[in-house]
DNA sequence: GAATCTATATATAAACG
DNA sequence: TCGTTTATATATAGATT
């Protein structure tokens, strides 16, 4: 879309290569901006240039929320495909506790003679080593982002019941004056406090 | 780009919409696919369809690895502002990002003289990604502790305020009973919610 | 190098099957 | 609801400043 058809192969000329980077780079940025907007959809797009060079897009505040969605979405489809997990499970542990993998492993560093550890064991040692942590990581990357759901889900609650109650107060006060034209109370001052905790922005940017 | 020029603004008509999210979508994934291959940049794009489907183009394998990198990034920005890590930091990378890292090691791995890497160099290189995954890690972990206790916080606040918003309720319970002796409203069956939600458990476990 | 200017390739809105 | 077609709007390659 030029003066001229270009093929889609990695451009040699490094200063054309930068130019067109830019402008399409900017192309692209804008072109998700309009899908976001147009269908009312979450769009994420992060590009580094091959100097390390950081430019984005989202959406919503932070990538991280698309980010967190799309792992939420990939577990999602793992679940689903429960069967696969159960070969690859077996696999790390045969009926092993991490604990009973852990305890093996000290003992065999505690082993004087180290020499008897041929590499292949050791390799197969560090196969375990490394599909435990990797289970624990996950399980524990799987907790953070559930309790950070539910804290979510907590505060979307206690947002509304606040808003509910506002407006119970508001009903009274309306009340009271339609009844006896007396004001006891000012209630004016209550609102901004609460909207401060509303509108504060959530700015996760883990992951 | 079409027969007529739309303006960009949310589609209302629910069929159009879907169309046009169809072919845009296409569309976006097409541009981010041709900037990463001309210009030889890592590109990821993420797009959530309103009704949750996912749709994504990451030019590396993993969607995974091109937010590790925009995160090791942000990382390094925020240290670049704070001199306390410069020390730890330029161990890792001579004035090298994750991304440049990544880069160095694909080429290498491409490199069909694989011989020519001797033992040591590659001992050298485990030792850098293991770095940089270390710092990737750890700044994860990092940021999601502070989300959680940046949620409680949240949490807290408005538990604080609701109180404070049923206080004020039940005074002018009172006072309207003082006064008039007679009772518009019934709150009595607010608190019990309010409860529920105060009363949620913490279950984090992890860590 | 960055901004601006065309000519042209592409993307896509609406129509159509 | 799809794919295909077509007219038009946009993006952008190459040139120029």
């Amino acid at each position: 879309m030029g003066r001229k058809k270009v093929e889609i192969k990695r451009i040699e000329d490094k200063s054309s290569r930068q130019v067109t980077f830019s402008k399409r780079r900017k192309g692209l940025l804008k072109k998700a901006k309009e899908l976001s907007i147009l269908c009312d959809a979450d769009v994420a797009v992060v590009v580094f240039s091959n100097r390390g060079r950081l430019y984005d897009f989202s959406s919503t505040n932070s990538l991280t929320e698309i980010v967190q969605q799309y792992h939420s979405h990939v577990e999602a489809e793992k679940e689903s495909s429960a069967e696969v997990l159960d070969t690859e499970h077996s696999k790390y542990s045969s009926f092993m506790t991490v604990g009973e993998l852990l305890q093996t492993v000290e003992r065999q560093l505690e082993e004087p003679a180290v020499d008897d550890l041929s590499v292949t064991d050791l390799v197969h040692l560090e196969d375990q080593l490394q599909t435990a942590l990797m289970q624990a990581r996950s399980s524990k990357t799987h907790l953070m982002i559930e309790s950070i759901k539910s804290l979510r889900e907590k505060e979307k609650l206690l947002s509304e019941e606040n808003k509910h109650l506002e407006n119970q107060i508001a009903t009274t006060k309306n009340e009271r004056e339609v009844t006896n034209g007396t004001m006891a109370l000012d209630f004016t001052n209550l609102a901004p406090a609460s909207m401060n905790c509303r509108q504060q922005k959530a700015t996760l940017n883990f992951l």
